[in-house]
DNA sequence: TAATGTTTTGTTATATTATAACAATGTGTA
DNA sequence: TACACATTGTTATAATATAACAAAACATTA
């Protein structure tokens, strides 16, 4: 199978493959500048080809950024394919995150109303604590 | 009384009150730098001056921080005066920020435990939608 | 194939957000 | 007073993100 076919069948481009690829293998959430640090020597040059292919790519829900570390992970729960209601454990001492998923959670603040009844679809939830390693 | 004094009740240096009163008379979200833009005439000059007040006034709970939009609120929620807890909605249309303030919701999440069986008391979420205005 | 519209890419420059490092001053308390 | 500690002032710099424009690749259909 040609690569170009394999990238139809994500929809991804060639930047976005090669930003997904790395983001995907990685452990940890990566920064853009850490990306474009990693992808230069496959042609990715500047910061807007590496931020350009990050919003695509938290467009159609392939990765999530965590806001309030600024860094990006990949989506390992197959019920998000859209980027639109996120959950996440952060660790406060050596940064680990795990993307929550969790039936009963999802299901509570997609059903959640305001003081004047408003329910909202899409939302970002970030816990904060200590992983197992470091408590 | 006395301006030192009242500083004292609060807990709030010069630089603090002077940045916090900014932001608790505003009616939307401050920036950073657009706070620094309106305290310069009070002698506030530096980014930095701007950032260190803001750290402390997060820290003791006084304004939260909207991750996603890098900007500051002064907190209206008498049970929120440590910042660990905080859940706000937000318009994708006019960028109006609300606090919410529901004691089911803050009991579901103090409550939440994650496969491991791990709660996490502190946590930040944020939802998004069309305000009454924008619908 | 050729024409067309759309997405993606490449590139330079610039804007926005945030912190490092160090010296000086103020504040509370013993 | 003397001490510890928080706050301030200042300059420089780091880190994160977007504007603007031109060219190339890709998809759709005439
Ligand atoms: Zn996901
Ligand atoms: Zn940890
Ligand atoms: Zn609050
Ligand atoms: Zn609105």
């Amino acid at each position: 199978m040609r690569i170009s076919k394999i990238n139809k069948m994500h929809n991804l481009s060639k930047n976005q493959q090669i930003i997904f690829d790395l983001i995907d293998k990685s452990s940890e959430p990566l920064k853009a500048y850490a990306i474009l640090f990693n992808v230069q020597k496959k042609g990715i040059k500047a910061p807007l080809q590496v931020y350009r292919a990050l919003d695509k790519l938290v467009e159609i829900g392939k990765i999530h950024k965590i806001e309030s570390r600024n860094a990006f992970i990949a989506c390992h729960n197959s019920s998000c394919q859209v980027a639109k209601a996120t959950a996440f454990s952060i660790c406060e001492i050596c940064e680990k995150v795990t993307e929550i998923s969790s039936a009963g959670l999802s299901k509570y603040l997609a059903n959640f109303k305001d003081k004047d009844g408003m329910k909202y679809s899409k939302y970002n939830l970030e816990f904060f604590g200590l992983c197992k390693k470091c408590r």
